[in-house]
RNA sequence: GGGCGUAUAGCUCAGCGGUAGAGCACCUCCCUUACAAGGAGGACGUCGCAGGUUCGAUCCCUGCUGCGCCCACCA
């Protein structure tokens, strides 16, 4: 009987040779395009959606964000995702593996502006002939409609998607295109509009009129998990207030807000001002008098210990705000300058004067002004010093955060809820996580969460907030009970269509209704990306194939975002978590060990990278960074990727070449290649091993390390048997063991090469190696009871006599006419077993001697003859 | 200030309670019937510092230091 190998589709009954078509020179150039057009059309990646849950492997992978480029980084991240899903696809399971474009939100927005030159105003007529400035003038944007806008949004999110595809194409990703999804589809307006109105309906989602965090920019509250905090420069500037009992000064670095300030707050147990507590004092310029108050917050070492508390200059003030019930006095706008009218809580003349001349101003000019004016009026003490004080910035804003009073929506998200935070952090030690310290950054964020969740955003381009409010007789909204669509509805667009009941013309009018303006953060609903993609509601027979998935791959950056709002999510919504599985990728730094970034210039382009060395290439390098670990981008690995590569290829050429392309495994017996099975046998072990961690790093090494001494060993050793002539049955086991461990290797190989393992298995295999067998039954058929360490201690010997050769400075072909081969008996042995290939391989024509003795191997060659 | 990671060859990184490893770079050699974008060989280290545990520590424990990241503070 014929055994073929396990792994190949090849006619067993018949036995007939496999047909092997070997290129003369095999290259890598063009075998992306050549192979992607391939699986493409053959839908080798695609999902069969009949498989039930325990078959299939789910994957959700970010949908990235399309405002403008994709940078190494992501490339390595989804890469290691990607070996994943391909190891997973070949042991069996059916991958469930799609990708979606996050092209609503700010940044899309943002890219837009800066793009065309325009600017969304809501209250610009809709124009159907518009078209964009030939030459867009950034400083300048032209204000357009909003209809005009989200048109824009949408033409540029469309050409960016084309280019993010294509380079995941050209990587090699395994996904399945026709899953493809976008945040700003109807079917992704509808789940995150479904998601909102569930949470509104269970009461984890409200609205409050409250302090939020603002960005003056874009004119928008922003959320905790979007703050990032940076250097600011700015002074303390030391400024008196007047009391019955004196000055007391205060040191602040926000003098503009002097005109909001509300109270003085020291430390109850502040000897210094113990007994200014109850009484008033009158602020600088504007002459309001204003309590001092005893609060614990307070921290007598800060500034002068006594701090002005305003509307609001950061999250203290608005502690004291709520905690002392003190008044509100807003001088900051929503767009960040000072409110044109003059507060009516100003008391004097001189006051009155002092707001007018700072009245319309930035924070930044009211400073200067206020600063000024405090000089005039004696009420600096000293001149301003320079600090360098963190500031709030939305993290794709430029102007720090203010604070401003506005009703925004929230979810519930443990900031407010000692039992959901526990609950949510219960949810993450549910979760596996790759690398395990990982899993700290999540509890660390549910425990460090000050508020809930704020999803609503006061910007164009997004999800609606799927609610409208009724209009009493004066025309105003009543807040306290939204209208809701119908789910059957969504998605809908409050601002296009009336609520059930209504008639559009009652729009804005009293007792009419009025849409609610905003939209949902970006977060808000691709948190929902599992339910998205998995067709939550709208296919809820594969939605129960899919979920909860199996895997969730991202870098560390959007643990607190991304992830946490998954988790968020699916807890309030499914009571589960969404993944069994967190993988968690490290960036990709310059060599300075600095985190790339377009605005320091130092970022690397995908596409070149992937021109210059294949993408097999750069999947290797990427494949070569651990889960967790920061990585520095250094060209000249990618080399090594290539030369990887390129070996398979020309070693797959070699071994095809040979006549090795089939083989029947039970004739392999010369100890040399049964050493070379079981050695694979393990090698294969150990990649599965390391592979069902997670740790695709492990099972690269370990199957590269054994490829390399394939090569360079047993090629070698092997080679003048396989060329037949004499001994048939020994060429017999060699063109097996050839055969099988070509097999084995290309598909341990494949997960991180898919082009050139593809390619070298089209030679010889059909159908692709992509959906072949993961190799464990091959090997554990040959090889099994044999000693493994004959390869490499013949490999030694081998290295032993060419390295005689090296010193010698000869050619490896040159004759030994005598070698005496030194080490432990045991080892010896070995050497005996493959005594012929070895003498084949180091040309060793003449004795050969044999004598044991400690330590390491060591051959001396005589190279000619005495007579020669 | 809290947390996490990391420190091994010039560089990138494995490793591990028992004689320090790989790749790159470097040096020397070889046009060998798969591969010159190749092959063979060589050189390269107080395993961050200080204590402790142990027969024995690069590895385990404690402390410190450098680097990086996350979070908080931001009067």
């Amino acid at each position: 009987m014929t055994s073929t190998l396990p792994g190949s589709a090849s006619d067993t009954s018949t036995g007939a040779p496999r047909p092997v078509a070997v290129p003369e020179r095999p290259a890598l150039e063009g075998l992306e395009a050549k192979w992607d057009a391939v699986w493409d059309a053959d839908g080798t990646y695609r999902f069969d959606r009949s498989k039930t849950r325990a078959e299939v492997y789910s994957i959700d992978t970010p949908p990235p964000t399309v405002s403008g480029s994709l940078h190494v980084g992501h490339v390595f991240s989804y890469t290691h995702t990607d070996t994943v899903a391909r190891f997973e696809r070949m042991r069996g399971k059916e991958v469930f593996y799609p990708m979606g474009w996050d092209d609503n939100g700010l940044p899309t927005e943002r890219r837009v502006q800066n793009f065309y030159g325009v600017r969304c105003d809501p209250s610009v007529p809709y124009d159907a002939a518009f078209t964009p400035p030939e030459r867009p003038d950034p400083k300048r944007q032209l204000s357009i409609s909003r209809g005009n806008f989200i048109e824009l949004c949408e033409r540029l999110t469309m050409e960016d998607e084309q280019i993010y595809e294509s380079l995941w194409r050209k990587l090699g990703l395994s996904v399945d295109w026709s899953l493809l999804y976008t945040t700003i589809s109807d079917d992704s307006r509808a789940a995150a509009q479904r998601g909102f109105l569930r949470n509104l309906a269970r009461g984890e989602a409200y609205q409050q009129d409250a302090p939020t965090l603002w960005d003056v920019t874009f004119q928008t509250a922003v959320a905790q998990a979007e703050l990032e905090s940076r250097d600011y420069p700015g002074h303390y500037h030391r400024v008196a207030f007047h009391g019955a009992d004196g000055p007391v000064s205060v040191e602040t670095t926000r003098p503009e807000l002097i005109g909001a300030c509300v109270a003085l707050v020291a430390h109850p147990d502040d000897e210094r001002y113990r007994d200014r507590f109850g009484t008033t004092v009158r602020s600088p310029l504007f002459d309001v008098e204003l309590p001092v108050l005893a609060h614990p917050a307070a921290e007598p070492e800060k500034g002068a210990g006594i701090a002005m508390c305003c509307t609001f200059g950061d999250l203290t003030d608005v502690q004291w705000w709520r905690e002392l019930q003190l008044p509100a006095r807003v001088i900051i706008g929503r767009d960040g300058r000072l409110v044109r009218d003059v507060p009516a809580w100003l008391p004097t003349a001189r006051g009155k004067s002092a707001y007018e001349s700072l009245a319309g101003q930035t924070t930044f000019s009211a400073r200067q002004t206020v600063v000024a004016l405090l000089r005039e009026s004696g009420d600096l003490d000293g001149e301003p010093t320079p600090t360098q004080r963190k500031a709030n910035f939305y993290e794709n804003g430029d102007k720090p955060l203010e604070i401003v009073a506005s009703r925004q929506w929230y979810i519930t998200n443990g900031g407010r809820d000692r039992d959901l935070r526990d609950a949510l952090v219960e949810r993450g030690n549910e979760i596996a996580w790759t690398p395990e310290f990982m899993h700290h950054r999540f509890t660390n964020w549910a425990e460090g969460l000050n508020g809930d969740w704020l999803i609503s955003r006061q910007r164009f381009f997004g999800v609606p907030i799927p609610v409208w409010y009724r209009l009493d007789g004066a025309g105003e909204p009543r807040y306290d009970s939204p209208l809701m669509p119908d789910e059957s509805q969504l998605p809908v667009d409050p601002a296009a269509q009336a609520p059930g009941g209504y008639r559009e013309d009652q729009r804005g009018q009293p007792d009419g209704f009025v849409g609610d303006p905003d939209i949902m953060d970006t977060w808000a609903t691709s948190s929902l990306t599992p339910h998205i993609a998995g067709g939550w509601e709208r296919d809820q027979d594969l939605f129960e194939r899919v979920f909860p998935m199996d895997l969730n791959t991202h870098a560390h950056e959007i643990i607190r975002t991304w992830l946490f709002s998954r988790v968020v999510r699916a807890h309030l919504e499914n009571g589960t978590i969404p993944w069994s599985h967190c993988l968690i990728s490290g960036f990709v730094v310059d060599p300075d060990r600095k985190k790339m970034s377009k605005s320091k210039g130092n970022a690397v382009v995908p596409v070149d990278v992937l021109d210059r060395y294949g993408s097999d290439a750069v999947r290797w390098r990427a494949a070569m960074s651990r889960p967790g670990m920061d990585s520095p981008f250094d060209e000249a690995q990618m080399k090594v990727g290539r030369r990887l590569a390129m070996k398979v290829l020309n070693a797959s050429k070699f071994v095809l070449g040979l006549g090795a392309a089939d083989g029947d495994v039970t004739t392999v017996d010369r100890p040399l290649d049964l050493a070379v099975l079981a050695r694979l046998r393990q090698v294969v072990a150990e990649a599965t091993d390391a592979f069902e961690r997670l740790d695709y790093t492990t099972a690269l090494e370990t199957t590269e390390r054994f490829f390399w001494s394939f090569c360079d060993d047993y090629l070698e050793l092997v080679k003048e048997r396989a060329y037949g002539g004499r001994d048939a049955a020994g060429t017999a086991s060699a063109h097996a063991t050839l055969a099988v461990a070509l097999s084995v290797q290309l598909r341990l190989l494949a997960p991180f090469l898919p082009y050139v393992t593809e390619e070298v298995w089209s030679w010889w295999q059909p159908g692709s190696i992509h959906r072949s067998p993961w190799p464990v039954a091959d090997v554990d058929l040959a090889g099994a009871a044999s000693d493994p360490s004959v390869l490499e201690a013949t490999a030694a010997v081998l290295a032993g006599v060419r390295g005689a050769k090296s010193v010698a400075k000869v050619s490896m072909r040159t004759d030994v006419v005598r070698a005496v081969v030194r080490g432990p008996a045991a080892q010896l042995a070995l050497v005996e077993r493959a005594m012929d290939d070895l003498r084949a391989a180091g040309r060793l024509v003449g004795e050969v001697v044999m004598e044991p003795a400690g330590g390491a191997v060591t051959v001396d060659a005589q190279l000619v003859s005495p007579d020669g």
